[in-house]
Parts: structure tokens; sequence; C-alpha cells
DNA sequence: CGGCAGGATGAATAATTGCTCGTGAGCTTG
DNA sequence: CAAGCTCACGAGCAATTATTCATCCTGCCG
């Protein structure tokens, strides 16, 4: 046995022993025969590696009250608020927190579903806080291209984080979100290997995407996937997010652009059958999810409290 | 709404604060508009509410689930289960693995002490991941005897094997485990050279023992030290499993007959004193596993996560 | 064979957390 | 309305945990 997972399977009894057998390091060390120090660092790497999972099992009322009001107002099927915490980190990892105990709940699923993914920060810590799943009865694909336009796997890709956290069969998307033109756009998704992955992306049973602005900071742009003038001229059209790549304006509405006409993601539409649910938070991103579900573009929502109350305003 | 939700309330964020955020309290007591000591009065009241669930993400955290119930359900001191991993092999290793570190613990102690040894394969196993250790402040006695019918020594026997690994005296005991005769018994443990090595077996200060079916496989008929009538007359007295020759039944009761008569391996009862390890895995010997620990012949048992949860059942 | 880099170890120390206790505000009750 | 009671609060202190640092061990290369 390798000595790294050996170290890490001490790791792990001793955070056992810490957590759950409610044992204190000195009770730990003596247990396993090593020096309080030794158990502190075994624990120590426990939770950097991630093997410590903690969860907040209680409903917030105030959280939920909003969350309540928020379905009614727009109605959503699906909406989560967490509480906003100190700063925009730890906020985000609460989101992410619970965006990863939703997908759990999903992947934990006996029957077989397909799961499809788009992108974003959050999503991506959503995924790093999922426990490891075995779950081969399930498909996962990227609802978009999983590669900056330069050619690297864009950082902010989930697809194959969650690869290494579950055991289902992923299918990526090797394409740009956006392409260079209407025609390599119609090439790229034209490709026989991609039959399968965009047939499964149709026909999803569970989609979790994140939220883009048009305004600055805008991921698209970030990423190089469309150029300043894009950004000014779609802006002007009315533009205020993006669901993996598509454009649309306050209504919710796919705006008329060269933009959406190169965007190789997998369609969307208002009012999606199953459910779609999008992971977003951020005074930024109010305009965009705020016209997202207006246009019941997605059905579900994830975000905390702040976005949550600035979405019941107005 | 009532003082105590919005108390639990407040527990939960504070427990988001911590556990998601990974703020400290007084952080946190910042962030709630609060004093430290209020901080941390709705954390412990928030981890005493059971809001917050922590789990470890690794195998290896099953096992100690697992390997906890074990200790309360058999009322075991010690009890260590490593996960069952592809064949017999591979689990035979990894408890082989956990029990040369469970030797190698007890040969670390800085005083003196006896440890007592029986047989077994999963025991050789151990003694053959065991470091070379200078410890000759220890004695390493024998169990049980130490040769074969035929007067090899037996393909299982531990004790020389340790012998090349650790600087302490070893004490053998050179007869078969069973002898032919309660005379030839007699005449064997009659031996004066003997007298040291059986006065320290009846004071180890802890003992590694295997388990032994007596339904075939049984090591015991394998090795010729009983005939087949032996074999089906202890099968038709209920007999289940034996330990260092020992045959005893489903309760854990040694079993009164001529091959028990004629052990000649260190006395064994139920509760002993000092710490009595059953090292022994696969589902063949699950039944003498259970007796032994049912019957209190042993006090601590080391085995794989798929025996350990046979073990729990029924 | 010796020296060196890297990692592991334990002691000392710093930081953080948990607990006890006295105080006082607010509520109940006579 | 006052006495008594409860309970939350924060100070101070004890316990526990985290970090730092010097040292040692180990494997590896010259």
């Amino acid at each position: 046995m390798n000595s790294v997972d050996r170290k890490l399977d001490d790791a792990a009894r001793a955070a056992w022993l810490s957590h759950i057998g409610g044992m204190k390091q000195d009770e730990i060390a003596q247990v396993m025969g090593i020096s309080r120090q030794s158990a502190q660092r075994l624990l120590s790497q426990a939770h950097a590696a991630g093997l410590v999972k903690v969860r907040i099992d209680h409903p917030i009322a105030r959280c939920m009250g909003i969350a309540a009001r928020l379905r009614e107002r727009y109605g959503l099927d699906t909406c989560e608020v967490v509480p906003s915490l100190g700063g925009p980190a730890e906020t985000g990892a609460a989101v992410a927190s619970a965006t990863g105990d939703m997908i759990e709940r999903w992947l934990s699923s006996r029957s077989s579903l397909v799961m499809g993914l788009g992108t974003g920060r959050t999503l991506r810590a959503a995924i790093e806080h999922l426990p490891h799943i075995d779950c081969a009865q399930h498909r996962i694909v990227s609802l978009t291209g999983n590669i900056a336009p330069d050619g690297s796997t864009a950082h902010y890709n989930v697809l194959f984080t969650i690869a290494d956290k579950v055991s289902a069969t992923t299918y990526p998307m090797p394409m740009p979100v956006i392409s260079a033109s209407p025609e390599e756009r119609a090439a790229l998704i034209g490709q026989k290997t991609l039959e399968t992955a965009r047939g499964l992306a149709q026909r999803t049973d569970v989609r979790f995407i994140g939220v883009g602005t048009i305004a600055d900071p805008a991921p698209l742009a970030l990423d190089g996937f469309i150029s300043t003038e894009d950004q000014d001229r779609l802006i002007a059209k009315g533009a205020v997010g993006e669901l993996i790549g598509w454009v649309f304006d306050e209504r919710g509405n796919l705006i008329e652009d060269s933009v959406n006409a190169r965007v190789s993601s997998a369609p969307m539409g208002a009012d999606p059958k199953e459910p779609t649910i999008a992971c977003a938070f951020g005074p930024d991103k109010v305009a965009a999810i705020r016209a997202a579900i207006r246009g019941r573009l997605v059905n579900g929502l994830i975000t905390d409290e702040d976005t949550a109350v600035a979405l019941t305003e107005t």
C-alpha cells in the first residue's frame, strides 16, 4: 500500500475519533499509539485533504421565509436560501455547500438519471464539497463547452472535478463555450463523437448552472469568449446576464445577436420541464438572476440571504 | 417567533460561520455583534442540538463505525476493522497489516512486558509486516505448541518468524498443539525445561491469537492434530471454533471432549484480565469468531469490514 | 562512505476554545 | 410595588488545540 494512502487512512481514523468519537487529541494519540502532536497533524491533514465534511442541518427561519417568498413571487419550484456570512468568500462557501448538498441528494437517487452541469465558481466549489459517491447508474453531462479560447480547460470547469468524486460516467464538451464564428460552431457541434453527449444534454433530468453577468465582471469577457465590442453591443441591446453562454435581457429573453449565434452550449428555453437550478449570489448578479427567474429560464435557485432579499425588492 | 427558535437560528448561523465559513469565535462574535462568549455558547448549543453534522469522507469511516458497534455489542475492549479489499488475499494483507501495527505498538512500550502469541495465517503475515524492533526488555512466549504431529515446525508458526524481527527473548513450546493422548500431554507439559515458558504463558500482558474453524477447513484437521472422527464428534457436540487448540461451542464454552483433554496450549478462560486479541476474518470464520467474542474468550478483535458486518447481523 | 535535502518528530510556545462564577436585568408573584 | 427568582452576560481562568522551531532520521546522490 502506498504511504500517502496509508497516512490518509490514519488521518481519516484520527478525524473519525475526533469528530464522531468525540475524543480529544490526547486520547486519540493514546489510542493510535502516537504523540499528541502527531495526532494533531493527522487531524490537520484530514481537514486539509477535505476528508471532513460538515453540514449545518437547520432551516433558518428567516432564510426559509425569504425562500418561500421568492418561490411564490417567481413561481420557482425549488428555492434554497442560505445565511449571508461575513464576506463573499464565506457566503460563497455557504452557497456552495448548499448546492453540493442538493447535488448529493440527486446523485443519491437509486434510479438512473442524467445530470447536466454548467459552469461557475460556485458550482465548482460545490463539487469540491461533495463526498465520494458511488453512483455508476447516473450520467453527468456538461451543458456547455469545457475549454477556454486558448485551448486550456477553463479554470472554472466542474465536470473534470466531479469525475474525481463520483463514479458516474461523465460526458464533457470539448469545445469553447462560444465559438469564433457560427460556421465553427456548426462544425464543432456537428462532430460525430459528440452525438451522445449532446443527446444526453437535451434530456437531462436535472441541471445545475451558474449565472453570469454581462456588465463587468463578465465571465465570458474575462475568459476571452467575447470581445469588449461584443460586450458593449450586448449591453446596449439590454443584456443583463448569461446562463451557460446564452445571453439574455432583463425579461429573460435571449438576445438576438451574433454572440448567441455562436454559443455551442445545450439549448435553453423558458419553462424547462425538468429541474433547472441556478446557483449564484452576490450584489453584482442580482439583475442577472432576477432576469433568469423572471423569464423562467430556470425553475430553481440556490442563493444567499442578501441576494435573495435584493431579489424580493422592487 | 418563539425565542427558542430564534436562538436556534442564531446558533445555526454561528455554526455556519464557524464550520462552513471557517471563522473563529472572535470573528463570529464581531460579525453577529455579540461577545465572544455568547458566540461560544451559540456554537455549543448548535452542537448540543445536533445541528452540526460531521462525516468523514473516507472508506475508513465506515469501518470505524462498525468497529464501535462491535465493541459495544460484544463488550470488546479493543476492536479494529479494516476495509475489505478486492479478494481474500488483499483483505488478509490488510488485516495482517493492522495486526502488525498493533503488535508493534505493544512492543514499542518502554516497560517490560510478556506477549503471548498463538498461531494462524493472519498472525504469521502480521509478523512478516513487522519492522525490525529492538525491544530486549520484552519476552514473547508461544501460547501453543509449535510443532506439527510429524515433528516439523508447523508452517503457520509465528514465534520463529518474530524472532527474526525483534530482539526480544522468545519462548517456543516444542510440542504439538494437541498431543496423541492425555498422558503424552501430561509428560510434555511437565518437562522441566518448559517451566519458564509455561509460567510466562500464564502471565502474559497481551495475547494475539488466531481463530480456527472446526468445520472444514479446520486447521487442526488439516495439520493432522485431530482425526476426521474427532472432527465429526466435535461438530456433533456443537463445536464451532478453536483458539490455540481449545475447542468451543457457539456460546464460547469449551467443549467436554477428549480433544480438549489433549490440548497442551496455555489455558484459556472467559473474561481474560489482560488484552486477548483475536485476529481473523472471512465468511468461514464468522461463526467461530462470534462464539469467541460472545463467550468473552477474547476481549479484542481485528478483522475486516465484511466479517465485521456479518458479526453485527442476527 | 560522507554529505545533503526532505520529511518526520517532539518540545516549547502561542492561539484558541471551553468552563465557572459573580453580576445585574427582567420577569413573576405575593 | 418590592422581593425573589431566573437567566443571560461577560470576565477570568483552565483546557485544549495550533504553530513554530530545533533536531533527528532516512533515503539519495556524489
